[in-house]
DNA sequence: TAATTTGGTTTATACTGTAAACCAGTTTAT
DNA sequence: ATAAACTGGTTTACAGTATAAACCAAATTA
């Protein structure tokens, strides 16, 4: 009746995160800490987490001297994310 | 862009208990214990989380000898758990 | 009457989420 | 030139959450 719902995405934080990068080619890590109103400390360890699953991937680089965390979802996390919310349907339609 | 979700709800037990007791008048400890594929310990605390904030009534009474503990979702767990389902359709929507 | 079952509650522990402190480097002001 | 403040994060420490395991009282069964 009610299917498990993957822990890993059942999170505010990791949940507006994929949200973000589903409708973009790529984020950075600033404008994702804008837009999910998070502190740059829990955004860093939410980030290795969904980096570490597979379900985004996470590039570093230099922005003239300034470095820049770049992030992006893959194919597994459009999936992972996909699959949690056909689960979620089931508790949330009446 | 991404409201705050109602802590109390964003847990995959309590929302299924919520969920559960909107499509009921009432329901059972262990009829909910059942369909929600949870430990009589967790529930019996996740309960009592809901009851304090409101969100249901718990009634204890016997049923013949053995004791029954009942539960009801209240005026107020309804507003909340629709409040909540319109938060998370910001994160779930492409 | 001893063991098992029912219907839970309480306790102890592991896991999560978060803010605060921190760090390396850059820019700005003096 | 150097101190102060800012950028772009990471690490650490702690409070809160979830869960299983242990427990309890009473009823049922062997």
């Amino acid at each position: 009746m009610f299917k498990d719902l993957d822990p890993l995405l059942h999170s505010q934080l990791r949940l507006a995160i994929m949200s973000l990068l589903l409708t973009v080619d790529s984020a950075e890590f600033t404008y994702i800490k804008e837009k999910t109103n998070s502190t740059a400390g829990n955004l860093s360890i939410q980030l290795d987490k969904l980096s570490d699953a597979g379900y985004l991937k996470v590039t570093k680089s230099f922005k003239g001297k300034k470095p820049v965390t770049t992030c992006s979802i893959t194919k597994a996390g459009i999936k992972a994310f996909e699959d949690y919310v056909n689960a979620l349907k089931a508790y949330i339609q009446p």
